[in-house]
DNA sequence: CCCTGATTCGC
DNA sequence: GCGAATCAGG
């Protein structure tokens, strides 16, 4: 896969947006998350806090990497002082390629659901992570629980079962049985 | 173990 | 220029 303009477009725009590396890999096709990462480097806009402090330098010699013939000069470099771009203007975004938003949980409407599954899931809540908006990824469970109007109000945020959105114990509520769980395999 | 970004270096 | 391998932090 080449870095076609277009496709350099949305890697801006999504590491611009605080995308993870991964996120933007997915979300483009074809390319890996560390692919994504060089692009970014290589476009120079690799700054970003998010996560990991910087931690340059020191490197030691990891087998694979093979030094080059060692340079014997030590020349006196010149500062190498760490500049940090200004980052110029934002440019607002004029893209409107939205992704399909994001189905957001159903309304736990604990109707019909088996009596089994309902006591999973109560007892599930009591461990859950209670995480806010912000925090789920794709494999946190995104089930809702308590009032979204209230302050008491939280994802449920355990690991989800690959492929669902939510966890093991709400994903049971969630879909019901037509008949039987049928399935398997992902 | 999962994730994240950062860096190096052969291609 | 590209990105896998690797590193390193959370």
């Amino acid at each position: 896969m080449a870095w076609t303009d277009d496709r350099v477009e949305v890697l801006k725009k999504m590491w611009g947006e605080g995308k993870s590396a991964s996120q933007i890999a997915k979300e483009l096709g074809g390319v890996t998350r560390n692919a994504v990462i060089g692009k970014v480097h290589r476009l120079g806009l690799s700054n970003r806090a998010t996560t990991t402090t910087a931690k340059p330098a020191p490197k030691k010699e990891p087998a694979k990497a093979k030094p080059k013939s060692a340079p014997q000069d030590t020349a006196p470099k010149a500062s190498e002082t760490r500049v940090t771009m200004p980052k110029a203007t934002n440019i607002p975004p004029r893209k409107p390629i939205i992704k399909a938003g994001q189905p957001l949980p159903p309304q736990p409407s604990a109707n019909e659901v088996s009596k089994e599954a309902l006591a999973k899931v109560a007892k599930v809540e009591k461990k859950a992570k209670k995480l806010r908006l912000m925090e789920l990824t794709e494999k946190t469970c995104k089930w809702p629980v308590g009032d979204p109007a209230t302050e008491d109000f939280w994802f449920c945020g355990l690991s989800v079962e690959t492929g669902k959105p939510y966890c093991e114990a709400h994903n049971a509520v969630a879909f019901q049985p037509m008949s039987a769980r049928r399935d398997r395999r992902r």
